[in-house]
DNA sequence: CATATATTCAACCTGTGGGTTGAATATAGC
DNA sequence: GCTATATTCAACCCACAGGTTGAATATATG
């Protein structure tokens, strides 16, 4: 039972917070800004981002008013970790592994 | 939108699904084989095998009344190549994470 | 100070998740 | 054929998830 993997999966299970995260892959952004893209509203977009800090995922710094989230890559890495175990099950070589990483780069 | 990530994540943010994947990393098993580990119902622990064959985790075959499950890595690889992405975020070089990779094949 | 902006908090609704129990179904073995 | 085994199906419970709206809070700005 590992409470960092139980909150990271769950909170990557839901696709807009996967694409905040993508967000916040190109620099750290307001809640405002994460919301603006989303055709929900303000409300939902703070609870998803809360769910994403709750996770680890996130961190937030105030700033006045504004709220600054940034991208904690931390648990994603301990998801690439998990499933490097059955890394085995597709491949032999981590090489192969290297090609199939470079040439998902960019797809969800 | 990815339906397939969506089911992945959501079934793998569970530690009984978790426990049963890695079960099945040793090879295939009947349901009862899944079952016996856990502190739980023989029909909870159907379920979860449900829920992770629903998501493409794992390939049920029947023979006779047995149920044999196995592990389809395929979604698995999904995962890896999505978090791949943000692999710059810890390292720059795929050797990095290879490196990490290596250092963490028993842990959960 | 008054008002606009950024954000959370709280209450609510509906759907789904994980667990239980009890029954149904199908196959195996004596 | 009868009984034991392997499994799903169905109904139910309770907790939580994702969304809404309305209000509260705090900081900027004219």
């Amino acid at each position: 039972m590992s409470p960092v993997l139980n909150l990271a999966f769950a909170a990557l299970s839901d696709p807009t917070r996967r694409e905040i995260v993508q967000q916040l892959a190109k620099g750290a952004a307001r809640v405002t800004d994460l919301a603006q893209p989303f055709d929900m509203s303000f409300n939902a977009v703070s609870k998803h981002v809360k769910v994403l800090e709750r996770a680890g995922l996130v961190r937030r710094t105030r700033a006045g008013r504004e709220h600054h989230i940034a991208l904690d890559p931390e648990p994603i890495r301990r998801i690439a970790g998990w499933a490097s175990r059955y890394e085995r099950f597709w491949s032999d070589r981590l090489d192969k592994l290297e090609a199939f990483l470079k040439a998902n780069r960019k797809r969800d």
